[in-house]
DNA sequence: TCAAAACCTGTCACTTCTGACAGTAGAAAT
DNA sequence: ATTTCTACTGTCAGAAGTGACAGGTTTTGA
């Protein structure tokens, strides 16, 4: 599914690399290396991208981690958007363009930087609805690269840079080449920290009796008067319940739940 | 927490029998006993109940099994209601009267013959608010009779006839003992065909996709995009699955479907 | 004693689900 | 040839859930 591929690739002499990058750029770019090292919260990643940003100016950026599934179809697994129109984003993954997309196709198929604009969206025959989208929120001209290596587990990583002002450009080339891996890296510790984060989460008392309540199909409503509560709390349990296992609704949570054992089956 | 009890126990003398029962209501009684052993669907259960307002003019009668979990809570597994107003029927479960119902109780600890009104109501302490939904739908006087055997499973059975007509009554006694017991065993036979029909239930290739998408958090909308059907083809497979596996809700869906194996877990 | 965690409560706009109505089309089995 | 099953589609009212706002008390452990 994925190629094999090693964690840092740079095919740049010193010489070309001088050639691409001023001392300022790769200043910029060390300092930004070492921000990458001790990035552990998603606030310490958000902080990242002004950082990018001085180097490669985007508009609005995406990045996420995703694996393919038995079925070849990609799993996302983690995102962190940045600036990224709401609409957008509903859209996409309403529409599941993920699938679709050849921007991501590529991105999975190769790592390799990809500069991305309207004439190469033709070229690869992507939807028409997609690229409509794209051009809707000005991020059809884009440079893509992404990431993966077994040390940081099954899931590979894309990141988007977009605006209408990028172009394509050797020493962008050369910048991505070098934060991406790091931004990879930022991102999955980020990731198995959340993972973490989940399977450690423990579920209070409270939270294992709604979730038992929840099983035998009661509303919030039924829940409350069960527990003579409000309604209001039992929301509150259902969605620390929802946050705690990183379910988006209720039958996630109970899958999820019913997963780690924290329910069962009589 | 059952008492064990046996099948039939009538403490009726033959000349106490012809005391209280007439030969009509014997005939009608041999009458429905023999509808009781052909009873296989719903519908034929409904049809018992006519059946027996010939031998005890009630308005509404419920009829339910259940059984005491492990935390000493009723569960109620399966339940026929004849003329039971709808608003009732929602406050009772909503509120969770069930487990502090003293008629319950005392069917579920005794499974005797029990005729209820205002002043008994009363002398057993029972909720205002349950006592006053009772009066609110004219169905204090009423009643209860269950049963409970090992043949039909762990599940005790509690029907209930309630008319304001009804009053304590040596014929309606002895009429309710010949009547719950084959009552029991419909009704346990049904929810036992009931069982048999979820747990053969085949969930189709395509039911399966939904529910794997829906283990993922998708909604409707989002699945029908997914599969290029309709949001409306979404909801009526979701709605097939949820019937197929006696689940009132999604999450309750999910939770059965875990049970029975039906989604995994990567 | 201070902080954290659990538990509790309210409102409000918005989205999603449920249950009921009433159909069509195609494939497989009797 | 008719029935049965799967899959599909529509509308619509009302119920339920979500996400974000902004608080409260009590318990527990450092």
């Amino acid at each position: 599914m994925f190629d094999s591929r090693e964690v840092i690739v740079t095919s740049y002499e010193p010489s070309e690399l001088r050639f691409c990058l001023s001392g300022n750029d790769a200043l910029t770019l060390l300092e930004f290396i070492r921000i990458c090292l001790n990035c552990n919260t998603k606030e310490d990643y958000l902080a990242l991208f002004p950082k990018i940003r001085e180097l490669l100016p985007y508009n609005c950026a995406n990045s996420f981690l995703a694996h393919y599934d038995a079925d070849n179809r990609l799993v996302l697994v983690y995102n962190a958007n940045i600036n990224t129109p709401k609409e957008w984003l509903q859209e996409y993954q309403a529409k599941n363009y993920l699938q679709r997309d050849v921007k991501v196709r590529e991105n999975f198929r190769s790592y390799k930087v990809q500069h991305w604009d309207f004439d190469r969206l033709k070229l690869y025959k992507q939807d028409e609805g997609l690229i409509s989208l794209y051009a809707e929120f000005g991020v059809i001209e884009s440079y893509v690269h992404g990431s993966r290596f077994a040390a940081t587990g099954k899931n590979g990583s894309m990141f988007c840079f977009a605006s209408p002002s990028i172009k394509f450009d050797k020493r962008a080339d050369a910048i991505l080449e070098f934060v991406i891996p790091h931004l990879h890296l930022a991102l999955s510790q980020l990731y198995s920290n959340k993972q973490l984060e989940w399977n450690k989460a423990v579920i209070t008392q409270r939270e294992k009796e709604v979730l038992n309540w929840l099983k035998q199909g009661k509303s919030s409503w039924d829940i409350s008067v069960i527990l003579g509560v409000s309604e209001r709390t039992v929301n509150y349990h259902v969605n620390n319940i929802r946050k705690k296992l990183g379910a988006t609704n209720r039958p996630q949570a109970l899958a999820l739940a019913a997963r780690r054992g924290l329910i069962e089956f009589s």
